[in-house]
RNA sequence: GGGCCUGUGGUCUAGUGGUUAUGACGUCGCCCUUACAAGGCGGAGGUCCCCGGUUCAAAUCCGGGCAGGCCCA
């Protein structure tokens, strides 16, 4: 009457584990290897319940390929470089990056990422997870960025890489260039503003609606619709700025929306990316009115100086003042902001790094093809955004904690230095170029100062994975990976540039399989946000209910579908656990493996039936469809094995009950082993180690279907469900489910083989003295009782009703059956006739065999119809 | 505005052309049975989001809506 102790048998294994070195990675060995390209936990440290899910889906894939006998890498292994970390050490020391010394920064960095590696070490060990230390990475580290700038050198050999002045994504607060993958919309409220501008020949005044006054000093042009008659004589005149007093055309452009404020559009160099449009289209001179720390440049007059939103708000002041501003109107638009802060994004020009993606978008899409997608519709939106993709990707972000670029630039003439192979990994804001001077100009030479975009490091991590440029007979063997694992909100961003990366550096795709998890939502359905306060923190569940638990509602969670979280499930598992701890229990009491010899139909019945859970588990963990899997194991193991083979078996103790018990018994458990591996360890340890001879049910093999037979399904199925019907007819009778019940009398034509072979197991399920088959005409079915059908007398009677139910009962139950048999029943009151059939009465029939009076079941089973007839009880 | 996904008893969910729609949670009733009352058995509870179409037959396929999620513009 032991209990299941969840909290010190999960703590127990998880350091048993790490002191065995369970999961590690045999690079010699000759069993085939499965490569996950597990995705670099990033170094922020808390641990969300997606993450949760997602590496424990993951987990699942690599402790099932395990016990598959494949040699399996799955990566201990941290993002570190980039923004976030940058933006929580400003935070934790109260300073700026740009106010403190890049190198002294840097190391703050890498300290507070270090110290969160700890944790999430932790946070993974407690999880369950089976990653792998002695395959080991973190991004920052010089062993990764080496390799991130060996990849950047032999792109930029093979014509990949350019350095390029055109607008790009510019995050003003974090003075940084940013891909479009990097930007996110924001929906916000701003001010529209209704300014006057004056025609210089007429002097009238215009009013023109923009939410980005502050631009003004840069506005270039003005423009209508075409069709627009309000302004039809406008286009072609000049008109005076405010404030400024600058003159600019107004022209005629299809791209203006009448509807928008006045219908009349200042076009400024540079605001947003309809701008840019304009701006190539009239060929006008870019004028940056706002600089790389987001602040105002000389044009912008007595302005220069101020932040955007000073700015904009002095200018506004002035206008007003000056009688200039016409109206305020609140708007709602749409904002591309910095994926990190979210400051709105400037569009502005400065000298980037570019990776040239738009040249081969075909070779993308044809690598894409030739992996499989689970689910597979996920391709479709990598196809989607490959396709839109309109602007080659910048990696040079101005920063300091990330990759630097390993590259000099010569100072007079512009000629760029690559590092060389030997020197990498290269620091150049640190590092001595490799040759004195500029070879083109002998100019003097400067290291560059941009850093990589983190992408660039984490792209490729399949090529770090499999040893590219470290060890060609390991890379051979290795590449492409087997599986990489992700969540959907990172296709356009992860896998887009993996793939581009992999391809551009090998030709080859990078992985054989992709899975894409889905989000997982708060309780209520909708994403969970701290601020909506449905947030859930996986850290206390595990704490609550333990890991097993967490990761069986992890395991319920169909990928690449969005799943709210379900704390019934997680309580459900400890049920579960609970089940199959008490089921282990049972099992203990059978010792040895038993033999095959003598194995009845309920045996082979519940084998057949376990056989065929092995080939659908397997099916299903091969597809990645671990929902599938779980609940097939939950509902074989609990509800066929547990409800009804062990209730059949109490009582037996021979050589074919053991070797049923003995498979189906170790089977179940490994086939749960991915799922919950702290419980089926421990289960594992105390009752099949000696036998199965693993150290570990871990590393121990996958279970093989023993044998399907369809008839002795059916046969078993039908025993089954007649030892049920039994036991729910006790039920009925409020008799113990252990009471003697006598003898059994049984019609059950198509099942009379089955019935006569089990008849011992269900005699001994039920507690019956005996089987009696019989047919069905021995069965004498005696009327009892007249039943009217008032609801159907009534109305049609009316008055006649009652009198007509009496006539019913004086002609009795024996006679009214003859008479509904052979047509109706006439009745006459008063004159009137009346004929009653099967609907208006019905005959209620007891039914007795050998003059005893029975109660009759009917059931439909895979062998036909079965009556089953009890003794009445007598009360 | 576009792409992809989802919409099934009070709540969550299985089911992708075929008797009476699966299961869980909750609820009501019964039962301590040689592991498990954190268990077993049973009952009540459903316009399968809406409208139209295809078909002998639609929760399922097609078209159009509506609502939610993710990604993008």
């Amino acid at each position: 009457m032991s209990e299941y102790q969840r909290s010190s048998v999960e703590k127990k294994w998880q350091d048993a584990w790490e002191e065995w070195e369970l999961y590690r990675f045999d690079p010699d060995s000759d069993a085939e290897p499965y490569t996950i390209d597990n995705p670099p936990r990033y170094a922020s440290g808390a641990l969300h319940i997606g993450h949760a899910v997602h590496y424990t889906h993951i987990d699942f894939a690599a402790r099932y390929k395990r016990m598959r006998g494949y040699n399996v890498m799955f990566p201990l292994c941290f993002d570190v470089n980039g923004m976030p970390i940058e933006v929580n050490v400003e935070k934790k020391y109260g300073i700026k990056m740009r106010d403190t010394d890049r190198h002294e920064f840097i190391k703050m960095c890498r300290d507070f990422a270090g110290a969160n590696i700890g944790e999430m070490k932790r946070q993974f060990k407690i999880l369950g997870h089976s990653m792998d230390p002695s395959v080991y990475y973190q991004t920052d580290a010089d062993y990764y960025r080496r390799i991130t700038q060996l990849t950047f050198l032999d792109m930029y050999k093979k014509g990949y890489v350019y350095k390029g002045e055109r607008p790009i994504n510019w995050c003003p607060r974090c003075g940084t260039a940013l891909a479009d993958a990097e930007v996110e919309y924001r929906e916000r409220k701003t001010a529209l503003n209704y300014i006057k501008f004056r025609e210089t020949d007429t002097g009238r005044d215009i009013i023109i609606a923009t939410t980005r006054p502050e631009l003004l000093c840069a506005c270039k042009l003005i423009a209508v619709h075409p069709g627009d008659e309000r302004y039809a004589d406008l286009v072609g005149k000049r008109l005076k700025t405010p404030i400024y007093d600058v003159e600019v055309e107004v022209v005629a452009d299809e791209k203006v929306d009448p509807e928008f404020g006045t219908g009349v559009v200042m076009i400024c160099t540079i605001g947003d990316k309809d701008d840019l449009e304009w701006i190539f289209r009239y060929g006008l001179k870019i004028e940056k009115s706002i600089d790389e720390r987001g602040r105002m440049t000389d044009i912008a007059g007595k302005y220069a100086g101020m932040d955007i939103i000073e700015a904009r708000k002095a200018i506004i002041d002035d206008m007003n003042d000056a009688g200039l501003l016409v109206k305020q109107q609140e708007l709602e638009q749409t904002v591309g902001t910095c994926w990190r802060c979210h400051t709105p994004l400037e569009f502005l020009q400065v000298p980037q790094w570019f990776f040239n993606i738009l040249d081969h978008k075909e070779t993308i899409l044809k690598a894409a093809d030739e992996m499989d997608w689970f689910p597979d519709f996920m391709k479709v939106r990598l196809r989607d955004w490959v396709k839109s993709l309109n602007r080659d990707w910048v990696i040079s972000r101005q920063r300091y904690f990330a990759t630097p670029i390993p590259v000099w630039e010569c100072m007079k003439c512009g000629h760029i230095i690559l590092a060389e192979e030997e020197q990498c990994y290269a620091d150049p804001t640190i590092d001595d170029p490799p040759v004195e001077r500029c070879p083109e100009c002998g100019g003097d030479l400067k290291g560059c100062e941009d850093v990589f975009d983190t992408w660039v490091d984490s792209s490729i991590t399949a090529l770090y994975n499999t040893f590219w440029s470290r060890d060609e007979r390991m890379f051979k063997k290795l590449y492409p990976m087997s599986l990489r694992p992700q969540s959907h909100d990172i296709i356009r961003t992860w896998a887009f540039y993996s793939i581009y990366r992999g391809t551009a550096i090998t030709g080859e795709k990078p992985w054989k399989n992709i899975m894409i998890g889905g989000f997982i939502l708060a309780e209520d359905g909708r994403p969970m946000h701290a601020s909506w306060g449905n947030a859930v923190d996986p850290l206390r569940i595990l704490e609550e209910y333990g890991a097993d638990a967490l990761r069986y509602f992890a395991a319920k969670c169909a990928l690449g579908i969005d799943a709210p979280f379900r704390s019934k499930d997680v309580k459900h598992a400890v049920k579960f656990e609970n089940k199959i701890w008490n089921i282990y229990e049972l099992l203990g009491i059978w010792s040895g493996e038993g033999k095959s010899e003598d194995l009845r139909l309920i045996d082979r019945w519940i084998i057949s039936r376990y056989s065929r859970v092995v080939k659908k588990v397997t099916e299903h963990m091969d597809g990645f469809e671990y929902d599938k899997a779980m609940a097939l194991l939950e509902n074989f193991l609990w509800h066929e094995f547990a409800d009804h083979y062990l209730e059949m078996i109490k009582g037996r103790d021979d050589d074919a009950v053991r070797y049923a018990l003995h498979n189906i018994g170790l089977g179940a458990l490994k086939m749960l082993a991915a799922f919950m591996p702290h419980i089926t360890e421990e289960i594992y340890q105390k009752l099949y180690r000696d036998s199965d001879g693993k150290r570990s049910i871990h590393i121990s093999g996958w279970p093989e279907p023993v044998f399907v037979n369809e008839a002795d399904e059916k046969g078993g199925e039908t025993v089954k469900d007649i030892i049920g019907a039994i036991r729910r007819w006790k039920a009925g009778q409020g008799m113990p489910l252990n009471a003697e019940i006598g003898e059994i009398t049984i019609v059950a034509p198509g099942a009379e083989k089955a019935i006569i072979e089990a008849h011992e197991d269900i005699l001994r399920t039920v507690k019956g003295s005996d089987i009696v088959l019989i047919k069905e005409e021995d069965i004498e079915r005696v009327p009892e009782r007249v039943i009217p059908n008032y609801r159907k007398i009534g109305p049609e009677l009316k008055g006649d009703a009652k009198t007509a139910i009496k006539k019913l009962e004086e002609i009795g139950p024996e006679k009214v059956a003859e008479l509904l048999r052979s047509g109706g029943v006439h009745i006459n009151i008063g004159g009137r006739r009346y004929l009653l059939t099967g609907e208006h009465v019905s005959v209620d029939y007891s039914l007795k065999v050998e003059g005893v009076e029975m109660d009759m079941t009917e059931l439909r089973t895979e062998l036909g119809k079965v009556l089953l007839l009890l003794k009445k009880e007598r009360t």
